[in-house]
Order: C-alpha cells, then structure tokens, then sequence
DNA sequence: AGAATAGTTAAGCAATCACTTGACTAATAC
DNA sequence: GTATTAGTCAAGTGATTGCTTAACTATTCT
C-alpha cells in the first residue's frame, strides 16, 4: 500500500467505518462521553473505545477526562481537510467535462483530447 | 459492523485507500484507460483492477470498454454525496460553537449544556 | 498468420480490521 | 467502606483487504 499522504489517509480510513461516521454524527450535535458514543451502538464498550482511539488518530475528534468520565468533541480541521479534497477533485473534473461540453458544441466531429505527459 | 448507509459506506470505503485516491486524482485531470491508472502506481495490473472495482462498485468511477480498451472516467455525484455528509456534520457543530460562544460572552459562569433525550 | 498489447480471472497469502471476553483501575454514590 | 459507574488494557478470533503470480481471452499491429 502506497502512504503519499498519511493524514488524509487516517481521516478517510476512520470515516471509511459506519460506526464511526455514527459517532460522528453523534458528536456533530454536541460533545458526549465515551458511554454516550456507545449506547446506541449494537457493541461492546471496548470497541467502542477502540474506534474512537481511530478517530482520534485521525484528528476528527478530541476528548479530555474529567473524573471518570471523558468527554468527547469533534474537531472540524480533519472534517474540511478530507472536505476540500472531495471538492478539489469534483470541481476539476467537472471544469473539464464543461469545457469539453463548450468545445463539442463548437466543432461537428468527435473530439479526441490527449494531455498524458 | 452496522451498515444503514450502504452508498455513503461504499463511497469512503473506496476513499479510505491511498492507491485508490491517486487514482481518483488522476481521474480528475480526465478519462484515463485502466493502463494509463497503472503507470505511475507500484503494483501489479490486476491489483488495478481490482481497485477499479471498488470505485465503481462505490459509484466513483465508471468505465466503458471500446476495442481492448477500457476507457474509466469520474462520476461527480459521489464525491459531491460525501463532501455534503462531511459539510454538514462541520457546519452542525461549527454553528453548536457560534451559539456557545455567543452564550459564553452573555453569560459570566460556565454553561453546562443539555438535550440527550 | 504471428507477435505484441490491453485487460480479465482465479487462487493464494500475509497483514489488518472489527469485534469479543475477561481482568483491571479509578471515581462517585449510598 | 462497599457497590456501582465509567473507562481501560490485553489477548484472541474470524472476516476482509491489498497484494501477488499464473493462465487466459480479445484486440490491434506487422
């Protein structure tokens, strides 16, 4: 496996598991402790805990613990960072399929585009 | 694991893997054939394959063969299908912080917050 | 027709993943 | 001061992943 870029790696990795995306959109409406998180999850605490470690690693989320409980928040650079990288690759493409759209319309035949250099 | 999102999990799954992304961003300058993909990456061209096969079972990525060639090109709507989940779980909880700011600079104690339920 | 090119299919393998249970620590409630 | 709550650590397991090589088909070039 190729690792060009570790940190878009682990935010995509640790979205790439439903439960986690849960525990995101969970922490989306408000920080929670790691007993929240789990409660609607159909596992153990331990897993629970095992990805929010993954979350973690990946920079989406934070906690602190206070007492016995530990309270966790997301954190919104690692959700924009994955973000921009979505809409930089949407926004190419669809800049070249609009300009290929331009040029069609201008010529008759079918157009052949090479640029593979 | 849960599963109630199929697409979305098919879609970060297919996000998750490095090689796959290079391929993505190869897409993005334009239609690329299968050995075209395989060029720059350090992997055997079946490997290619089948990571092809992920992005297109994921929606990213379609592909029509012409002759011996097999032609694969980007399909936006599944890059901009997870930029909207990322965006809106970023902005839920950027707007969560406005509030508690604005909430905070009111008030002079800490604010203990509370809606589970 | 024969050789080269482009891709496909199948089988196999080591590493990683998403869990589990059990044993444990630390803070709070009674 | 014992019980309960909240979380942690470690070891193990079955399934999935990301690759490989080998054998194959279909198309194009000479």
């Amino acid at each position: 496996m190729l690792n060009h870029d570790a940190p878009t790696d682990l935010v995509f990795h640790a979205l790439a598991d439903p439960s986690r995306r849960a525990m995101v959109e969970r922490l989306a409406t408000g920080p929670a402790s790691v007993s929240d998180l789990a409660r609607p999850l159909p596992m153990s605490l331990p897993a629970v805990v095992q990805h929010l470690q993954v979350l973690e690693a990946s920079g989406l989320v934070r906690s602190e613990k206070a007492g016995r409980v530990r309270t966790c928040h997301l954190e919104p650079a690692g959700l924009r960072m994955a973000e921009d990288w979505l809409r930089r690759q949407r926004t190419a493409w669809e800049e070249k399929l609009d300009r290929l759209g331009d040029y069609l319309a201008g010529q008759a035949g079918p157009a052949h585009q090479e640029e593979s250099g």
